[in-house]
DNA sequence: TATAGTTGTAGAACATCGTTCTATCACATT
DNA sequence: AATGTGATAGAACGATGTTCTACAACTATA
C-alpha cells in the first residue's frame, strides 16, 4: 500500500504569511510563476499526462527541485493549475447583464460549456483528475466553491423575479451543475451519442429550465 | 515523447476466431479468467491505481507476462473490465417490469446511481479513466452502446405511453444520461455541494422528468 | 567590503511503473 | 516417445515521482 511514498508532514511552506519579522526576505517569487506558466503550457500543449516535474523544471528552465522547493511536490503544482482553473470557470459564470433570469442562467450554461470545451486539460484535470494528484486542496476547493455560488447568484435571482419554482438555492444550483457537468463531461471524453452536440446542448439547457421554472 | 512506449502493432490476438483449421488447440483459458477476476478484486480491494500488471498477476497467481500474451498488455485487460462494468450497468438499467412509464424510468435512474455507488471503481474506470488506459477499444464501446439503448427503450415507452414529450429519443436520452452521470460523477468524486445526496438525487430525478414531460 | 546564510542548480539515486526479452520448464498433441 | 506451444522466472529498459548530496549564486548583515 501507500504506492508512491507521499511523505505525512512536508506542508507547502505557506507563502502567504509574511512572518512579520523584518522585511521578510522575499524568496524569488518569478520560479513560482515561472513554474505555473510553464504548467500550464504543458499541460495545454502536450496534454495531461505530460505534466511530469521534470518536463515542466525544462519548460520554465528551473530545477526540477524548485517543485519540490516552492509547492511541496507535484501535487501542489497542480493545484495552482486547479486554482486557475476553477477562477477561470467562475469568471465564465459571473452574469453578463442579462436581465431575464432565464436568460441569464442560459448564458452561464453557455459559457460553462464553452471554458470546458476550451479549456479542456483543464476541466478534465479539475473534474476528471487527469492529472493524477493526491488530495485536493482545500484552498482550491475554496475557488471551486466560489464558481458554485456564482451559480447560485442566479438562481436565487430567478426565484426571486418568479421565474424559477421555489426550492433552496443550493440543491437547485446542484440539479444545475450536475446536469451541465454530466454533458460537458461525457462530450470532452467523446461519449456523446448524438449527432450534433451544439444544439443537443442548447436543448439541455432549455429542458433543464422548463424543468425548474414555477 | 510517446511517453511509454507502446508499439504500434501488438493487436490483441483476437481469442474469438476458432481459426477452422482443426478443432483449435483451446489455450488454457483459465489463465484468462484468473486474471479478469484477479484484476477486479484488485481494482474492488485496492482501488484503481493498485492495478498495475504486476499485482493484478500476483493476485492471480500468474507470470505477468499472461497479460501480454493473452491481452497483449494492460490496456486489454483493463478493457475487460470495462465490458463488465458496462454490462453490469445495462443488468441495471433493464426494467423490472414497471408499468407507468415515470416509475420506469424513475427506477432506472435510480438503480443507475445504485450501481456506480456500489461499484464505484468501475465506475470511475469507466468514465473517468481513472486506470489509465491509452484507448477504449469499440468492443467496449459496443457494450457501453446498449447501456445506452435499454436508456432509450424506456424513453420510447414513455413517449408511447404520451408521458413524455416527443423528440428524437436519442437526443432525450442522452439528456438524461448526460444529468445523471453528472450527479453520479460529482458524487463519487466528493464534490457535491448538498447536505442529502440521497434525496436530491431524487429530486433531479423529479426535476429531469418534469423537464421532459409532455 | 568581507562574511555568512539562504536559495537555486546539477546530477545521482531509489522505488515503482509498463513493457520487452531471454532463457527454462510443463504440458498436450501427434 | 518426439515435438511444439505456451507459461514461468527473472533481468532489463525507459520513464515516473521523489529524495539526497554537493556546488554555485545571490542577499543581507557585520
Amino acid at each position: 500500500m501507500s504506492a508512491t511514498g507521499r511523505r505525512g508532514g512536508a506542508t507547502r511552506p505557506a507563502r502567504t504569511a509574511p512572518a512579520r519579522t523584518k522585511p521578510v526576505r522575499t524568496p524569488s517569487q518569478d520560479v513560482e510563476v515561472a513554474l505555473i506558466d510553464a504548467a500550464e503550457r504543458v499541460l495545454v500543449r502536450d496534454g495531461p499526462d505530460a505534466v511530469t516535474v521534470r518536463a515542466v523544471a525544462v519548460e520554465a528552465g528551473v530545477a526540477p527541485m524548485g517543485v519540490y522547493n516552492r509547492f511541496g511536490g507535484k501535487d501542489g503544482l497542480v493545484d495552482e493549475l486547479l486554482k486557475r482553473g476553477f477562477t477561470g470557470l467562475r469568471d465564465a459564470l459571473i452574469a453578463r447583464g442579462e436581465i431575464d433570469p432565464g436568460e441569464r442562467l442560459f448564458g452561464a450554461g453557455l459559457r460553462y460549456r464553452e471554458f470546458a470545451l476550451s479549456n479542456r486539460a483543464h476541466y478534465l484535470a479539475m473534474f476528471d483528475d487527469a492529472i493524477h494528484q493526491d488530495v485536493t486542496a482545500p484552498e482550491v476547493m475554496l475557488i471551486a466553491r466560489a464558481s458554485f455560488d456564482e451559480l447560485v447568484g442566479h438562481v436565487r435571482y430567478g426565484m426571486a423575479a418568479g421565474a424559477l419554482a421555489e426550492h433552496d438555492p443550493q440543491e437547485v444550483a446542484q440539479q444545475i451543475w450536475s446536469t451541465v457537468h454530466g454533458a460537458v463531461q461525457l462530450e470532452i471524453k467523446g461519449m456523446l451519442l448524438v449527432p450534433d452536440p451544439d444544439r443537443s446542448y442548447r436543448d439541455l439547457l432549455g429542458m433543464l429550465l422548463r424543468g425548474l421554472r414555477a
